[in-house]
DNA sequence: GGCGGCTGTTGACACGATTTAATGGACCTG
DNA sequence: CAGGTCCATTAAATCGTGTCAACAGCCGCC
């Protein structure tokens, strides 16, 4: 034992230095006369502690400026007051509203959101499910890239409950999910395009394995069927590899190609970001919506209604989801009886001037 | 005592519900026949232990799919390996650009990332400043709302240091800052519309308790001064209450009064949202930009390029903002010889086509 | 062969809060 | 007054990890 080995707990002389041993459940009880026991008691079940007492100890917690300390807490309870929230791109706008959803319910329950960014890249989601583990978490609103089912399974393994957003299932009946009915929002703004005059329509589709385009065209082709269109010649599908304005705007030379002859009518994008870049790509080229080309996208995020001419697109409440999902997981974690559930909530069609009747 | 009280800890029965009592150090331990602290050795200081017994203790975390706790491991250190961030309004795409820096630093450096959002309330952003302050988090990038001051000296006595975001200082030399020159940037701006030919300039502002627009004004003022106008003469200043574009739409009305005689030429926004606002508001007006109104935004932010005409506005490096302000948290945490430090970014502007020369 | 030095491993405790069984005291009742 | 009930409080055990002094075993050296 050196010296100094047993460092003197109590001593006040540390007020000189900013560093001050961090005052526990112990100091607070030591000065309210009372037992830690009790402390605890006041701070999670103040009806069990006797007035008298009770005032004395939050008077004792006051004076001393005690924080309580979450790792002793969850370690205890081997829960920690944190949900994780996965998301494929910090920086879309449709994620940040959902996100917002997610952080006002959880804030709401007194929950931390820890933010995980896949950036859609499968490693780092894993890395990001692992964390959560580690962290024992409370539960988790995931947006899980494609195909990465075993991951979340074993998340659920752990402990770890989710509730799946903007994704339809995995499988078996493995828990809660939230997402929009793309099939009726493909199908709303196939109609739209159909009943303005639009026999030929190009879908402006993301990655070929992307779920949500896949079923916003099939959406988009019922359109098509209804109205006696072979959907096969009424639509053509342009993939491109990211979902960003940037894909949107080099697509346009696609789009336009062929000539005047087999341009198509209008362009139905899987998100609005590609949509504004195929406006932007128009506008370089002396071209505009919706004079030369019908424009739609998905989302309706808040430039949509910005831009000139607006963007007609379709709306999802992605505030509204955030809050869905986050809500679920709530239900999860606290009612006994839960039972998974699956959310389905209805796109709606913004008309804005982006799209007009056929004029050729 | 009930009848099952004692509950059985190591029993294999529980292999049939999903749900295995989670395997800890100990576990590990026993099946490698090593004691639990090898186990955390192996962990935490892999060199100090031989090959074969490493290689053993790896074999049975494998085996029995060990997940480490890190409640017991931050109890224990006192430290807990995840930072917060806390913004003013997670939907502003400046901020999740920040965001974007931070997180990707962070997660390099093996730290999780609590996301607060303050939505520019001082009430939640104390919530969020205690919550950080209970889960001990190891720092914080924060970007605070006006004049709480005493909440973040408050976090920092807490043991919780801090790089501050996109503000000055808070006073004393207290912690580490990042943020982008704004009165560079006000100059730049107001350069580029002096040397257009513009007299009569109205800057549009946020509430005037933010710094960031009151050192923009400066600097915009600076540029008439240059250009030997008389400051209180070319630049008029117009208040909104938030920096959405909501609010530049709104503006319009006030920044055209005055007829034709008085109106200016060119109107220079806080922030591009505001600017995109106006933009829209000149269009429902049958107005447009360059021609009867030149605009500057400011941030940059995506959509800036996407509107017709593209937007010319001053660029802050928000990516590279975000990561040197987790670096610097970073090295405030590792490095004992850390000063604090104030780092400054030069904004630049980028000229597009929503600016023009005089005309009148 | 005894001794020092070195390496690898162990065992026990500390971290801070929660929980449970036990305790003490006040009050009531027959 | 003995016995019982109820309430407020306490002491001790517990959660999973990290740390550190102590120790065992081994090698080499004189």
């Amino acid at each position: 034992m050196g010296p100094q080995s047993p460092r003197p707990r109590s001593s006040a002389l540390s007020s000189l230095e900013g560093v001050r041993r961090p005052v526990g459940i112990n100091d607070v009880a030591a000065r309210a006369g009372v037992s830690p026991g009790t402390v605890s008691n006041v701070l999670n079940r103040p009806e069990r502690v006797a007035e008298p007492t009770r005032l004395r100890v939050e008077a004792a917690i006051r004076d001393l400026d005690y924080v309580r300390n979450s790792s002793g807490r969850s370690l205890r309870s081997g829960r920690s007051d944190s949900v994780g929230l996965l998301v494929l791109d910090i920086t879309n706008p449709f994620f940040t509203e959902v996100a917002r959803g997610v952080e006002d319910v959880a804030t709401e329950a007194g929950l931390a959101l820890v933010l995980l960014n896949s950036a859609e890249q499968q490693s780092r989601q894993q890395r990001s499910l692992r964390l959560l583990a580690e962290q024992r978490a409370a539960g988790a609103v995931v947006m899980p890239v494609d195909g990465a089912t075993a991951d979340l399974l074993w998340l659920r393994r752990q402990g770890v409950p989710w509730v799946l957003l903007d994704r339809g299932d995995v499988g078996a009946d493995t828990g809660c999910s939230v997402a929009v009915d793309n099939r009726a929002g493909g199908l709303a703004a196939g109609r739209h395009l159909v009943n303005l005059g639009h026999e030929r329509i190009t879908f402006l589709s993301g990655p070929a394995e992307m779920e949500q385009c896949r079923t916003r065209l099939a959406g988009l082709r019922d359109a098509a069927v209804e109205a006696g269109l072979d959907p096969d010649a009424a639509v053509r599908v342009i993939r491109t590899d990211r979902l960003n304005a940037e894909s949107g705007e080099k697509a346009v030379e696609e789009i336009l190609a062929g000539g005047p002859r087999r341009r198509p009518g209008a362009v139905f994008c899987t998100n609005d970001q590609l949509a504004l870049g195929v406006l932007k790509g128009l506008g370089e080229r002396g071209l505009n919506a919706p004079a030369d080309l019908s424009v739609v996208g998905y989302d309706d995020v808040g430039f949509a209604a910005l831009v000139h001419p607006g963007l007609t697109t379709v709306a999802q409440p992605k505030y509204e989801l955030g809050r869905a999902a986050m809500r679920l997981l709530l239900s999860e974690l606290n009612d006994a009886d839960h039972r998974h559930e699956r959310l389905r909530f209805a796109p709606e069609l913004v008309v804005r001037g982006s799209t007009a009747a056929r004029r050729d």
